[in-house]
DNA sequence: TGGACATCTGAACATATGTTCATATGTTTG
DNA sequence: CAAACATATGAACATATGTTCAGATGTCCA
């Protein structure tokens, strides 16, 4: 697929390559789900926040929110640490909240 | 899922409910997708573009294309006009410029 | 060490999504 | 009106994703 690399001549400039197209629409589609909308809200405020917070806070299954998780994890975009019973997770890539953030200002939602 | 009504105390202000919630991740999973941000990167430069276009510069199949151009028009991302032989597609909710813009802006890529 | 707590994990399943193919629809032009 | 062109559509299929459940793992503390 060499012609997609045309779409650098439309203005945006650093998608030059299919596999930047793949890693931008993989992360996209990571995050693109209510549940992980919510927990990477929470950790605009909460630098931190336990799977135990998460459940509570957004009202959701401990199994299921750690899927998710260890999901987005996998993805990069959070990282987590132990400590004590608690496992911790933070943002790994800031940037995912400006896409959120970006979406909320449209008009039409 | 009363809970999530929460997220708004996190900073994320105009995410109040869920149905919001629901909405942003709907418009995210919709054009996280390699074509579709190809498409919606062709339609930053060009007011307009027709499938043969698109088929054209991202060297993709036509009903494909055409898919995937129906599927972001009844979400309603992009909108689009017969222009004799051909049916012109332009965007209907530029925002998603901009998300696809932050993503661009991640080191990580 | 054993029990309570916090979390993860994997299997199984339901559902959604992407892709291909063959064909239908609509438009222009000779 | 027929042929050529541009595009849409629907069925069928493969694959990916989300969810649930039951149970495993790791940590703390009496």
């Amino acid at each position: 697929m060499e012609s997609i690399e045309k779409v650098q001549k439309f203005d945006l400039k650093s998608i030059t390559d299919i596999q930047k197209l793949e890693k931008v629409s993989f992360i996209l589609k990571t995050i693109a789900h209510p549940l992980r909308i919510g927990i990477i809200s929470l950790l605009v405020e909460n630098e931190k926040v336990c799977v135990n917070d998460i459940c509570a806070q957004l009202d959701s299954e401990q199994s299921l929110t750690s899927h998710h998780l260890s999901n987005m994890k996998l993805a990069g975009i959070l990282g987590s640490e132990r400590n004590g019973k608690n496992i911790n997770y933070y943002l790994k890539m800031p940037e995912v909240v400006d896409v959120i953030k970006c979406m909320n200002r449209c008009d039409v939602l």
